[in-house]
DNA sequence: TCTGGCACTCGGACCGTGTGAGTGCCAGGA
DNA sequence: TCCTGGCACTCACACGGTCCGAGTGCCAGA
């Protein structure tokens, strides 16, 4: 076990660091951190440190750098989340309160993030696998061609047009729209298949293909919207990387426009308090130089979604994760009046 | 006016250096094209193009760069736009096909022009403004509740929730739903609000607030939908920009998450034909070092949206304006069909 | 267990030189 | 008039050597 001021060593390290972004000495250490010792006592604590694994020299002779494994040491027990200053939250606030939709809020929320924190913002839009249905509408634009629209309790609308084999009448249609929104309004997405299941049997034989068409383009919708997306904002930020950049930022690039990688990402984070995975703990091999700090937001107590950033692995990391934390807030109460 | 040789002396600089990326001097000239002179010839048209703005040196002693203006003499005069070859064409036929709906074909597309060019890709979302209303249908989800839903002849639906002060009847939402229909079908969204400027005045006293009620939700609607769009895709492909990063990729990354910037941006190129703006010639002081190619597509012979690549100033134009006219073509095909 | 001292290492800055690609100019020839 | 070969000149850049200093590891003494 480290001892007290080993560790306090290797917070000072991590700070500097974070800081100046130049591997950090021990007589650096000693003139800019209190730790009432010697810059030789201070040599000794990060040899020990090393032989540990938890810093690194780039090379001899020169200072040293926090290892990955530093950087989770710190952030486990050593960091705190730093609370964002009254005029910050404020900010947020009125920057939030504007949006008019759901597509403004995300939007808004991605710049947001990637303002606070100077670094690549993740926001993923609220996920629908735990929705609800709050109507399922249907209407005749032909004989034989139907529109449904699908309303969630999120506010998301959504339509798809059905074409049938057969000409449907306004009363059979009408009778399934009362049928189906009795069994499935209010019910989640992933009960509504089995809801509807037996449906087209209690139908005229005339009419069950066609029930059965818009069921399965029913449920087709609901695998689809359930589908996630995401918006990601701040990728200029990037440039403030490192020096070595082509290297260090293509493949980042890379990873951030696979959005699927991504949602994997984030779908590999705790469902409920903040996840901070630093750089090798990222499966995906783009984002081994980075670290990802996430958190889940939501309208109620449940998370619907998650947001967070991805920076280099010497970033600010009690600073990103209040902004992330308090943007999550925020969030989740704008959502909740809406 | 220039000779002739000095156009060709002008072309094959830029075809070497856009090759090698760099200054290209008389001698290796001389030896990779057959120009049928020596050197020295080279250098005296060089001089001259130099004189008149074409090409510039680095510094003295070095071989010469093309200039913006030389860039776009090469672009008017002297590219053609090189054709793609049959089996790209074939690919982006199959990758296109796949497509399920709107915004799958525009984030494909996105995705198939930055692979084909290997540049920064953007495509705007058919806009609005010059669509025309496929279908306008009206629903009740309650007595004085209405849904409003709008089907463009993009393919586009769009839905809005109606609040009304008062019950409307099954009979005057039928009557208003034909109405509007017959009034506004085939019609484009400009002309929309001159010819239902007097419906309500048809309906019966009772009925006329809900009336303008709903034409206002849908004129509301359709200001919003002409909102335009875009997605961009294929930013790692700026990470091949030039050696000195930081700086030249930053402003065009900061460009690229203005979505606004870029709208404004495809908004000035031509509607019709293809539009090449190279380095200060685009007003975006983030893109002063970039070159932008952009062309119009829709489903029938007018524009409905315009996308583009873009990319550094020294970028294969006639290779690149292939691959973005053969991708707006199918882009267009694809649209027709659906 | 901490501290001051000391020898050692080594990356990076600095500098002078040499090289070669590239230029401009000029006089002679088609 | 235009092209060509020749020639002197210029510079960016690569190379190699030197120097400097930050930083280390180790050790003896408090």
């Amino acid at each position: 076990m480290l001892s007290e001021r080993r560790l306090e060593v290797l917070r000072a390290i991590v700070q500097d660091y974070v800081g100046t972004e130049e591997p950090v000495g021990s007589k650096a250490l000693t003139e800019r951190h209190k730790l009432g010792v010697s810059p030789a006592t201070v040599r000794n604590d990060m040899a020990a440190l090393e032989d540990e694994g938890y810093i690194a020299q780039p090379h001899t002779s020169a200072g040293r750098i926090p290892t990955d494994k530093g950087y989770r040491l710190f952030v486990d027990k050593l960091a705190g989340v730093k609370p964002l200053s009254v005029p910050e939250r404020r900010a947020i606030q009125n920057f939030l309160d504007g949006a008019v939709d759901l597509d403004d809020v995300v939007g808004r929320t991605v710049r947001l993030l990637a303002q606070l924190t100077r670094q690549v913002a993740v926001v993923q839009y609220p996920s629908l696998t735990r929705s609800t249905v709050r109507h399922v509408e249907l209407l005749a634009l032909a004989p034989a061609r139907l529109m449904l629209v699908l309303i969630t309790d999120t506010g998301r609308v959504e339509q798809r047009l059905v074409d049938c084999q057969t000409p449907f009448g306004e009363t059979s249609l009408a009778d399934l729209r009362a049928r189906l929104n009795s069994r499935v309004v209010g019910r989640r997405f992933t009960d509504v298949p089995q809801l509807v299941q037996d449906l087209p049997e209690s139908f005229e034989q005339d009419d069950r293909a066609t029930v059965s068409t818009v069921l399965s383009v029913l449920l087709e919708t609901l695998v689809e919207e359930t589908e996630e997306r995401l918006m990601i904002g701040g990728t200029a930020n990037l440039t403030r990387f490192g020096h070595d950049f082509p290297l260090t930022i293509r493949p980042v690039l890379e990873a951030l426009e696979e959005h699927v990688v991504l949602l994997k990402l984030l779908g590999e984070a705790k469902d409920s308090g903040m996840t901070v995975r630093i750089g090798h703990e990222n499966a995906h091999e783009g984002l081994t130089s980075t670290s990802v700090v996430t958190v889940g937001y939501g309208s109620g107590d449940e998370a619907v979604a998650k947001l967070g950033v991805v920076g280099p692995t010497r970033m600010d990391y009690p600073g990103t994760m209040g902004a992330v934390r308090a943007v999550a807030r925020y969030v989740g109460q704008i959502l909740a009046e809406s």
